[in-house]
DNA sequence: ATAAAGGTTCCAGTGACTGGAAGCTCAAGC
DNA sequence: GCTTGAGCTTCCAGTCACTGGAACCTTTAT
């Protein structure tokens, strides 16, 4: 499989799947023009780190993941490990974006938008809020 | 004020100051000795920027934001739409980080995390999730 | 013969800082 | 006066995970 393929079937574009074999993740083989040549293995591989992404890990995560997934002597406690210190991180995250969220829309409601000046969110920011 | 004064005062790292007047959102003025030399006005400026970013504006959001402040003619509607936009990619990103949280701990909650290998997350990401 | 599509490498840019090196200035203590 | 340390300066590089683009090569179809 050229590199087109693989792209199309693991739902990742070209680019990141260099990338990837930059940083070590994939190591395809090269035909003779020079082209990568991708084995079902490879192919296996890359929708593990598309889905792993798409279920935020980091890069690096993913890299210990699959090769957790590689390692037949691995215990799952390894793998979920991982994946509870990444929830973790989620919730950390969800719980900012909410905290971030109560503040803005609560703000957002105040203010008039119209066509005055006066802005309780500017007010907010400046610190200047009485509120 | 030197620098650490207005850092303290504002919360933020020097260092950052020193990047927000390189990309231009104040500019302060300098001591005989090269030192930035800064007024009210401008850690006043850079209260506001840390409350903007502390509610996940952009910086280009912030530079608007910092526009609109001091511009008197301003009309709240343009201070709303940019908090409008804005709570609604933290209602994006909230809705995208719940549906990995929902996964994963799904995930989670179904590998034993003992010293076995069988792992349902692994299973999960490399396509064969038969649940 | 040519053109389009797809492959290759390499370099630069993204956002918003952050760390570190090398060097200058200032205030305090001896 | 001299030294020490803190704090200031600039500049360069690194972060994370790609992404865009240039310049060039290969394959396939017309």
């Amino acid at each position: 499989m050229n590199i087109g393929d693989v792209a199309e079937r693991a739902g990742l574009p070209p680019k990141t799947i260099r990338y990837y074999e930059e940083i070590g993740l994939v190591r395809p083989l090269r035909s003779t023009n020079g082209y990568r040549s991708f084995q079902e293995s490879d192919l296996h591989k890359l929708t593990f780190l598309g889905r792993a992404r798409a279920l935020g890990f980091s890069i690096e995560d993913c890299r210990t993941l699959l090769g957790l997934y590689e390692d037949d002597t691995r215990e799952s406690a390894q793998v979920k490990a991982v994946a509870e210190e990444h929830l973790g991180e989620i919730d950390r995250k969800i719980t900012e974006l909410q905290a971030m969220r109560a503040t803005l829309s609560h703000l957002v409601n105040a203010c008039h938008g119209d066509e005055r000046p006066d802005c309780p969110i500017l007010e907010d920011l400046s610190g200047l809020g009485a509120d």
